[in-house]
DNA sequence: GTCTATAGTTCGATAGAC
DNA sequence: GTCTATCGAACTATAGAC
């Protein structure tokens, strides 16, 4: 029955803007440039005040994690909805923080068992709720594929094709985007 | 004029087993987890040893990224020269342990610049590479995709195949594997 | 070729004052 | 809600003995 320490309210503008640093942080220097005292330079605090809204940096990386997760079902919403959601997807997708950020918590989670478990947990939500409303669109144009693979892949090369842009690659990136552009407007005109 | 600290020969077995445990701990448990102390301790040396063979630590990840790109090279040209070199190919990236270390040199070339700097060279040449060998033989399947586009796609798809059932999840990963050989089937009989 | 010893830094996390 | 002060640990890298 050890006491558990203090911790911050979840409404706290400081807490949020924690939040903010650290995935700007992760997209420009990589979730392991991620520390206590890193976060609270950027954010013109403490070392100890990061501690306080977030006693490990398991608890801050999972905040992050759950905030983008909620604000992207929001998104979604909107998006499955439009009268060409997979495009929207599409366009979602390749999102570059949005796909830069994925990646980081994706690496992440190779060694942090905490993100790891919740990461799954919430893509396997987001890919379930996407078959759903694809599939009776998809079903409509014939095509040879299930919706559910269509998102996997799509979801696939937009990290993909994100990343190599991002290491500097030029080979093929600009051939791939138009092959993807010309798919997506055949299935869905 | 700095003289330069001794290190250690190129030949030395010591130096191979290394490069060794420093890719099994990428693997286990990511770049990050990768010090002079963690893969001494698993070699059963001394720290100061690894820094001996790798003055730094970028040293030692550049190492690694280049015995494994000289590896695929090698089998690259085996692959290349086979009478199905786009199934060859795709075998080849969904390797679970090349897709899991590229992934981590991936993770590591964000915010290492003289990774990024190399992995993006290497990455580069093999695409060229790749790409001369398949243009007669994917011209002749009368596809309307540019072979540079077909391989990205699926070295793309490969990445993120691997990482998500690394990560535990499964909804999809089978559809879409099925969609993949079917499609490989196709264009390649 | 391998080791000891160590300098110098940065880190996670906590206790407790204000 | 925010801070100071600090412990204990891990880290990179180097110098120099064996």
């Amino acid at each position: 029955m050890s006491k558990p320490r203090r911790t911050g309210s979840e409404t706290s503008e400081t807490r949020a803007r924690l939040i903010d640093v650290t995935e700007a942080i992760m997209l420009t220097d990589g979730y392991a440039a991620v520390s206590s005292r890193s976060v609270a330079k950027l954010a013109a605090v403490t070392p100890a005040l990061v501690h306080y809204y977030f006693p490990t940096l398991d608890d801050l990386f999972l905040a992050v994690l759950r905030r983008r997760a909620e604000q992207q079902l929001a998104r979604q919403d909107r998006m499955l909805s439009s009268d060409r959601p997979l495009h929207a997807f599409w366009a979602q997708s390749k999102d570059r923080d949005g796909a830069g950020l994925l990646t980081e918590l994706m690496a992440l989670a190779n060694h942090r068992k905490v993100v790891r478990t919740e990461l799954a947990e919430y893509a396997e939500r987001f890919r379930k709720v996407q078959v759903m409303a694809l599939a009776n669109h998809i079903d409509a144009t014939g095509l040879d594929v299930p919706p559910v693979a269509l998102l996997v892949m799509m979801a696939g090369m937009a990290r993909a094709l994100v990343l190599e842009e991002s290491l500097g690659m030029t080979t093929g990136i600009a051939d791939t985007y138009d092959v993807i552009d010309r798919l997506l407007d055949s299935i869905e005109p």
